[in-house]
DNA sequence: ATAAAAAAGTGTTATAAAGTGCGTTAAAAG
DNA sequence: CTTTTAACGCACTTTATAACACTTTTTTAT
């Protein structure tokens, strides 16, 4: 499991490297695939291992597409998925590519929040991350609509 | 089980580190890692052994993230922690990083409080830590909404 | 269609900053 | 007075990042 807040670099080229803290999960983990795609809420980025993915990928791709609000997460989370090489035992460099750059409003940003959230990471523009966190009422935010059966077990 | 409050220094390079009483239970709980992270509720951090910590990241992580309140729950605890190797037979020292020293408003601090409060510990900056105590209100008691079912029965 | 130019992507190196380990001094406890 | 604990300082190691060089792909012009 991964966890925690790091402000870091993204290079002229869109690159950014995982902070060293993680190397031994990401050995133990056996992972040489990972996958960063859009958020469904909110303007950020996802960061699964390559296996989270698969299994991810799989249960969504799998459910009732007429379903608008499932067929909407298929389109924003498989539609926009990148499947990046990986290295653990390298520099643990990863590509954002243009299109994702500029969903999580990091087009010009010279750094980035990664935040490790166990079993995924997420990718913010430090302004929106600082909003996110000291924004105070969330009750404005709560969803309004109700989840389908089909995902309420699962978790993104 | 570990009690009681400390008052203890916090070097230059940001490193705190246990007073020798807790030694003991440190050596027999045969724990190997610490985790640090943000309070939900005040502007102070929670630091627990690594086996409590396993126990609430797998459950927090495994709920809805798609619901807003879980999710700001699981951006302020995992997305916020940080995990440090811990030799409870050595020095004990833990590193603190920038970004949990701002939320507990320790930056300037060459001390903290350090409370021990059973299995999990707090670190509070000492004029809030004071100010509570004396049954002043903080102006940051963030979590003023309803909590799902989901999580009325976990304990951070 | 081909060659040249530009852009995008990959890899390496050097340097500053951050983190770690350990010995010494100072303070507190027995 | 002796022993233990806490705090400080310094040296060393690791990590992050910017700069550069090179390769591959895409675009443009002829």
């Amino acid at each position: 499991m991964m966890f925690g807040f790091n402000n870091i670099s993204i290079d002229k080229k869109s690159r950014f490297s995982f902070p060293a803290k993680y190397r031994d999960a990401f050995i133990n983990s056996n992972e040489n695939q990972i996958v960063i795609t859009k958020d469904p809420q909110y303007p950020a980025l996802k960061v699964y291992l390559g296996s989270e993915w698969d299994q991810i990928a799989t249960k969504l791709s799998s459910l009732q597409g007429l379903d608008p609000i499932v067929r909407n997460l298929q389109w924003t989370i498989l539609g926009n998925a990148s499947v990046c090489d990986f290295e653990p035992n390298g520099r643990m460099q990863v590509l954002i590519s243009a299109d994702l750059k500029k969903y999580a409003q990091i087009e010009e940003a010279n750094r980035i929040c990664l935040i490790g959230m166990g079993n995924k990471f997420e990718i913010w523009n430090q302004e929106n991350w600082e909003q996110r966190q000291t924004g105070g009422s969330l009750a404005t935010e709560i969803l309004d609509i109700v989840l389908p059966e089909s995902i309420k077990d699962m978790s993104f």
